[in-house]
DNA sequence: TCTACAATTCGCCATACATCGAAATGTAAT
DNA sequence: ATTACATTTCGATGTATGGCGAATTGTAGA
């Protein structure tokens, strides 16, 4: 029951759910979310930890920067299933279809060249 | 998203789904609810509020009492797979078991009788 | 009409959570 | 070694949420 509240409280955030569904396209940095939500690094870093404890995403750390992916087929049902209800109920939403664009934008952008914009405002 | 975050904040919340969980045998009274979670009856006919608004329960009502029961098969896809991944999850659950079993206690008791002994205390 | 009563709504309190900026962490480059 | 820098952790603050008791609502019976 622990478990499933982790990912229920993680799943009630609009923001986290955000994340979840540009995760569809496969890894992605934690410069590259700050940029999509438009939320403070240290919001982000949070939002991050709270998936992460729930199982939802996966971690990985390469130098100074950490990628964040969805959990992968080895996950738990209770996971697995969660993460495909989360796909078809909003997957298809407008504000994702937004973020769906926003994202192909970020990524055409180089990561060094993304977080120094970031500095600057 | 709004519906799918009034889903998933009605879902995080263990009192309401062991609400969700004892609504499996069919529809429950609201005194039969509180019997079963110890809670105030304003504390459960928020909760119950709550997970009518995602859509979750549907109500009866019938004279002074007030009957809940799970969303049924015409309801929204998105409400449908949600119950159905609650069950799936956490339905074998240890708490859920035990309220099984303290649930048939209750329906033993006549509705009238169980609100005079919650009166009581 | 008046009373009893199941359920709900309201007002209040304590706790949990989202957010931010500042400080800390750890890695890469100079 | 020192500096630069992506990310995380920490501390503070405002808002949301769960809980209760008191007051309200609406229905059934006296």
């Amino acid at each position: 029951m622990k478990e499933f509240l982790a990912i229920t409280k993680a799943l009630s955030d609009e923001g986290r759910v955000r994340i979840l569904l540009a995760l569809r396209g496969g890894e992605l940095c934690v410069c590259q979310l700050i940029e999509l939500l438009a939320l403070a690094p240290s919001t982000v870093s949070r939002h991050m930890a709270i998936l992460r404890q729930a199982g939802l995403v996966e971690l990985r750390k390469e130098g100074r920067w950490a990628y964040y992916r969805l959990a992968g087929e080895e996950a738990p049902p209770m996971v697995r299933r969660a993460l495909d209800w989360v796909v078809e109920s909003v997957g298809r939403n407008a504000r994702a279809q937004e973020d769906r664009r926003r994202l192909k934008e970020i990524l055409r952008i180089d990561k060094e060249e993304l977080c120094k914009l970031l500095k600057e405002g």
